[in-house]
RNA sequence: GCGGGUGUAGCUCAAUGGUAGAGCUCCAGCCUUCCAAGCUGGCUGCGAGGGUUCGAUUCCCUUCACCCGCUCCA
């Protein structure tokens, strides 16, 4: 059915935006105060969606290993560390503002298109003479001046020069700078990993697209340490896992890209630079980038605070500092990506008979049919996994017993109770925050102790015995045909 | 950052220079034996600030936020 995912009609952003704060996956930051540019706030199932998310990859990468173990390190660090990971002079690549067109430019890329030279003065940088707009030409320009993507702070109370420093603008650099100190204690060997899953910040000029590009944002990033001159067959290993994972979370192969960096995009010290794009509906963008990165990162950070980051082989009797391949990935455009692929817009004949068809999203639905929104999250990534419903609500024994059902399976997954409304209501507010399982009691449990086990995706339903019901359950979630009869 | 657009209830929208309605949702009650049923009742709003005016949700200015295009970033 979803053969060629270029196919499906994709839903529009106004309409996810819409959903999301509906159903408390994704708020407005600061919103009773207008809210603030660039920050975002996770509801009750967006951050469930988030920590389903982070558990998957950090299960993946980190519990199903054993050449990969965990760090979590603090957001704030020794500013040295921005000066030795390049981050504090790449950040502050002076700007040049024209005052009659009141576009910017880089100061040092317009001197060079001009065959000029940037002058470096004591408080900075000044412009040559001469020098005009690219685009309007005119000379009306300021001097440079540094516009920081680190967001800065200062430690203590004090707002110094001598206690500035800034909040990681990425969680990769904690996994340098304690290398050696997880080397020690870990007992691991080259090949091996450390990974990290955190908030990281950058003061982006222009947020977009709902969280795509935001100013806070969390990461799950792994370094892995490699013998130098296996690079190639590392990044290769990588790039195929990682675009490995993202299907197993389900993001189809269709809408999945890769972009390999040529040669001249590549920074100086990588050898190889791949893109996990995911074709959103306001296009292509990055979800992930595979680097490899050489031993720049180790060597910087040796240079920079004079300790030693080699590593010994014990069997070749080899000294050297390992080389790296970074997968850094955004978990909130994972997310976003995910809530992207997961809403659809069906058309169910009234009644619910015959099941839903697919329907051209944001069109009225055919006589004699519904309307219904469905988020279908892979299992994995579902916040709540099973609802159990009484089928009505006056009948103390009938909300006893479902209470009992609720109680068996809620000790294994995240669940939902709902007494309230018709039952098919109940069963489409689930549709809409994606839950892959309903279960009703009804006067027959009482008899026979037997359930309806309802299907989110093709709304079928099976007639199961409670002392079943978890293992069919479990069996659904792994991906079995349940309802395959 | 530039240009354009939008901002009224939780959501989708309407009306109006005299302080706002609807549908859906949500909550409570009744009813209800499987796909958004019905009845009764209830909660909730003019993004923010300033100006004009007797009076502003409406007109003007500023600001904030979001969306689209470009730019930027990676």
């Amino acid at each position: 059915m979803n053969a060629n995912p270029d196919d499906q009609p994709r839903v529009a952003m106004d309409a996810l935006v819409s959903l999301c704060k509906r159903r408390g996956f994704i708020f407005q930051g600061s919103e009773i105060y207008e809210g603030l540019n660039g920050f975002w706030d996770y509801g009750p199932l967006g951050c469930e969606l988030k920590r389903n998310i982070r558990e998957a990859w950090w299960r993946d990468i980190v519990q199903m290993r054993e050449d990969v173990v965990g760090l979590d390190c603090a957001i704030i660090m020794n500013p040295r560390v921005w000066e030795a990971s390049g981050h504090a002079a790449g950040f502050v690549d002076p700007m040049v503002d024209c005052r009659d067109c009141r576009k910017r430019f880089r100061a040092d890329m317009l001197c060079e298109e001009q065959g000029a030279q940037l002058i470096k003065t004591d408080a900075g940088y000044a412009l040559p003479a001469g020098m005009r707009c690219p685009a309007c030409k005119s000379a009306e320009l300021t001097q440079p001046r540094a516009f920081n993507l680190m967001f800065k702070t200062f430690i203590g109370p004090l707002e110094e020069e001598s206690s500035a420093t800034y909040l990681r603008p990425e969680t990769a650099q904690g996994l340098f700078v304690q290398f050696q100190n997880v080397l020690a204690v870990s007992r691991q060997k080259v090949p091996f990993g450390i990974a990290q899953t955190g908030k990281a910040f950058r003061n982006e000029i222009n947020p977009r697209n709902f969280t795509f590009r935001s100013r806070e944002f969390e990461q799950m990033e792994l370094e892995y340490f490699i013998k130098p001159g296996t690079d190639r067959e590392w990044h290769d290993y990588w790039v195929a896992r990682r675009l490995e994972w993202y299907q197993r979370i389900g993001l189809p192969a269709g809408r999945l890209r890769q972009y390999a960096y040529a040669p001249g995009e590549l920074a100086h010290y990588a050898s190889a630079c791949v893109d996990i794009m995911y074709a959103f509906p306001f296009g292509a963008q990055e979800l992930e980038g595979i680097a490899a990165r050489g031993d720049y990162d180790l060597r910087r950070h040796q240079e920079y605070s004079g300790k030693s980051m080699e590593y010994f082989d014990q069997e070749t009797k080899e000294k050297y500092i390992p080389h790296v391949v970074e997968p850094s990935a955004g978990v909130d455009r994972i997310a976003l990506a995910a809530l992207c692929e997961a809403y659809a817009e069906e058309w169910v004949p009234a009644g619910g008979a015959g099941g839903p068809q697919p329907a051209a999203t944001g069109r009225p639905p055919p006589a004699g049919h519904e309307l219904r929104t469905v988020m279908r999250f892979a299992p994995v990534l579902a916040p709540i996994k099973a609802a159990v419903f009484p089928l009505v609500k006056n009948k103390p024994e009938l909300v006893g017993k479902a209470r009992e059902v609720f109680d068996m399976l809620r000790g294994s997954w995240p669940c939902f109770w709902d007494q309230t409304g018709a039952i098919g209501r109940r069963y489409r507010r689930q549709d809409e925050i994606g839950t892959p399982y309903g279960v009703t009691v009804d006067f027959d449990t009482l008899a026979d102790n037997t359930v309806t086990l309802r299907d989110r995706d093709t709304m079928r339903q099976l007639r199961v015995p409670v002392a079943e019901l978890p293992a069919r359950i479990a069996a659904g979630l792994a991906g079995a045909a349940v309802f395959n009869q």
